[in-house]
RNA sequence: GCGCCUGUAGCUCAGCUGGAUAGAGCAUCGGAUUUCUAAUCCGAUGGUCGCAGGUUCGAGUCCUGCCAGGCGCGCCA
């Protein structure tokens, strides 16, 4: 890498004042200037040792860089600028060479991907399994799938997951609450639960179940078990039949259909937005192979659990939390915060090396004890990584919406996609960093979608597609990307693009290490602003053959790029586009 | 009250871990096309980076204190 060259040289040159007999680690910035005037690299060092040093920045800059030596078929040129940065310039020869790794996928990224490999769990979603999702959801989604990839682009074996909570109080306040809408509207006296769920999606679901005989209701489970759902049914019999049992077993089947429905959308509208996971972990596996005990044992044999008023506590204090937190209620039953341990536990013991969990902010309060349930348990300090992914507001009409579940009125994922698609809305997601609180103004998305920078971005890769086509039917074969056609580039738009492809590998290695894929979308919008202002200053089929050729080679690895950026987020790369829709 | 997050152009947001003159999109205004697809390009307008201190050669970025907003502080999940 071509930082680290040029680092390694100056150390090389620092040796000689003596900097590093004191065993202090100097680090030597080596990094891309924002303005273009300022070269290809720039290093501050002469500013940052000045004082040590007791030079003048500049002067010692002046000395640094003159007795710098590089072959000079890499760094063209070295100069001292402003208060005593040190700036470099790449050679044209050693740029061609940037473009045609990236053409061949050598290089920086192959260099990464070879080091990694490690397996990795990045758990995403993991809605509760009450209603369908929202677009507090989406936006987890768009995050964690593009890590997923991100994370598999640089070397690692990423393995997406989603945990079901399916064994909670809430999926027997799903099913009661569901029961309550089958009598109503049955004509029969009931009471809805406190608390319950009360979205119009229930009554729907109820409305739905009465007409629905025992065979419909196994053609439903049929179509909807297959490997990943084995753990999910539907009761015997028909809604009838469930309403006549005693009130536990009723409530019980109507949780077991509630619970199967709901997944079914959840499953179907992950896959309309375009989301695989390797897993979904279902919580009441963890029950039923006993996990939660043994995790339990676990952390009774480390003496991090007590007694205490007839439950069962975890001495999270110990760990910096606020509070002990309780793991076995007086009555017996775990806690939520028990199985989850249990689920970590477990996902450990499924050899997993790291696992990064996506939480919203609400959970942020959990973080410490869940950590401190980790340590506990023995597993190593920083295996579980917690990204808080913060919440995203709603505008419409100016005015908030109210995103609760149990209130029912929030706007569902599907209605996102329904609204301004797919990949609009990931692109949206992904030009925010994790951590803002989004406010979405539903409006405003539904009148941009088509002025959408989404757009502009796969606009770029359908023109370039275009200028192939065109080649093609001209009977120009732009050939295979090559220096010496290459070295043809001469003008500053064609360069500029140039430049800004090579930074690819930089681009995908920075954002999968700080968990930012939303570096993505800013790099693939100035690819493409860069690639409409070559496309416009520069005729790319013209009279010269030769520059025809290098233009196009230019095109393919532009091509390249885009499609790999888009492909990184989720979002399709057209061959062409359609007509612009007026709405 | 305590904890986490946020505050950058009229609006929605970037700002690559402390660099050189703070950037986009939308909105507003003005130009470019008988084209390799104008969902494009060029230009203009618009900023005390919440406020006040501090650290540093250098702060939107780090520290402290305020102010404002969001979320959380259960034997709920």
């Amino acid at each position: 890498m071509i930082e680290g060259h040029i680092r390694e040289e100056i150390r090389r040159r620092l040796e000689s004042y003596g900097i590093f007999e004191d065993e202090s680690e100097i680090e030597i910035q080596v990094e891309k200037p924002r303005e273009r005037d300022h070269g290809d690299l720039s290093t501050n060092v002469a500013l940052v040792l000045a004082k040590q040093l007791e030079r003048k920045p500049r002067e010692l800059a002046g000395e640094l860089a003159a007795s710098l030596d590089f072959d000079r078929d890499v760094v063209e040129s070295v100069e001292i600028a402003g208060p005593g940065f040190i700036n470099f310039r790449l050679a044209r020869a050693f740029q061609i060479q940037r473009l045609l790794d990236l053409w061949h996928g050598r290089g920086e990224l192959a260099d990464i991907r070879a080091e990694a490999g490690r397996r990795i769990n990045v758990e995403y979603i993991s809605a509760n399994p009450t209603g369908p999702l929202n677009v507090v959801s989406a936006r987890a989604g768009a995050f964690g799938s593009a890590l997923v990839r991100l994370l598999d682009a640089i070397g690692y074996d990423a393995h997406s997951e989603y945990y079901v909570n399916d064994a909670g109080r809430q999926v027997r306040l799903l099913g009661a609450s569901l029961r309550a809408r089958y009598l109503q509207i049955s004509g029969e006296e009931a009471t809805f639960p406190e608390d319950g769920y009360k979205g119009a999606y229930l009554e729907q679901m109820a409305v739905e179940l009465r007409g629905l005989d025992n065979a419909a209701i196994r053609a439903a489970a049929e179509a909807f078990s297959d490997e990943s759902f084995q753990r999910v049914s539907a009761p015997e019999g028909t809604a009838e039949d469930w309403r006549r049992a005693p009130e536990e077993e009723s409530v019980r089947c109507f949780s077991k259909y509630a619970l199967m429905k709901i997944l079914a959308w959840q499953r179907e509208i992950c896959r309309r937005f375009g989301l695989r996971f390797d897993t979904w972990y279902f919580e009441s596996e963890l029950h039923e192979t006993r996990r939660i005990e043994r995790a339990l044992e676990q952390l009774r044999k480390r003496d991090a659990i007590f007694e205490r008023e007839g439950a069962t506590w975890f001495r999270a204090t110990d760990w910096g939390d606020e509070k002990d937190r309780v793991l076995v209620r007086s009555d017996g039953t775990p806690t939520y915060f028990l199985a989850d341990i249990a689920y970590h536990h477990h996902k450990h013991q499924r050899g997993f090396e790291h696992a990064i969990d996506f939480w919203g902010p609400d959970h942020h309060g959990h973080i410490a004890r869940m950590q401190g349930a980790m340590q506990a348990l023995g597993i190593p300090e920083g295996w579980l990584e917690i990204q808080v992914l913060q919440q995203v507001n709603f505008i419409e009409n100016g005015r908030p919406l109210d995103m609760s579940k149990r209130e029912g009125q929030f706007v569902s994922m599907d209605a996102l996609i329904d609204e301004v698609g797919a990949d609009v809305a990931k692109y949206i997601f992904l030009t925010r960093k994790p951590n803002s609180h989004l406010d979405f103004d539903l409006d405003l998305a539904r009148a941009q979608s088509n002025e959408n920078p989404v757009y502009y971005v796969k606009y770029a890769h359908a023109r370039i597609c275009a200028v192939l086509r065109k080649a093609a039917a001209q009977g120009v074969d732009p050939g295979e990307p090559n220096p010496s056609d290459l070295a043809r580039l001469s003008t500053e738009p064609e360069w500029a693009l140039a430049r800004e492809l090579v930074c690819l590998p930089q681009v995908i290695v920075g954002a999968a290490l700080f968990r930012e894929p939303h570096r993505l979308s800013g790099y693939v919008y100035d690819v493409a602003g860069l690639f409409h202002q070559f496309y416009h200053e520069c005729v790319i089929l013209g009279e010269d053959a030769d520059l025809t050729r290098a233009r196009l080679q230019l095109c393919l690895i532009a091509r390249l790029v885009i499609a790999k950026v888009l492909d990184l987020i989720g979002i399709e790369a057209p061959q062409q586009m359609g007509d612009k829709e007026e709405k």
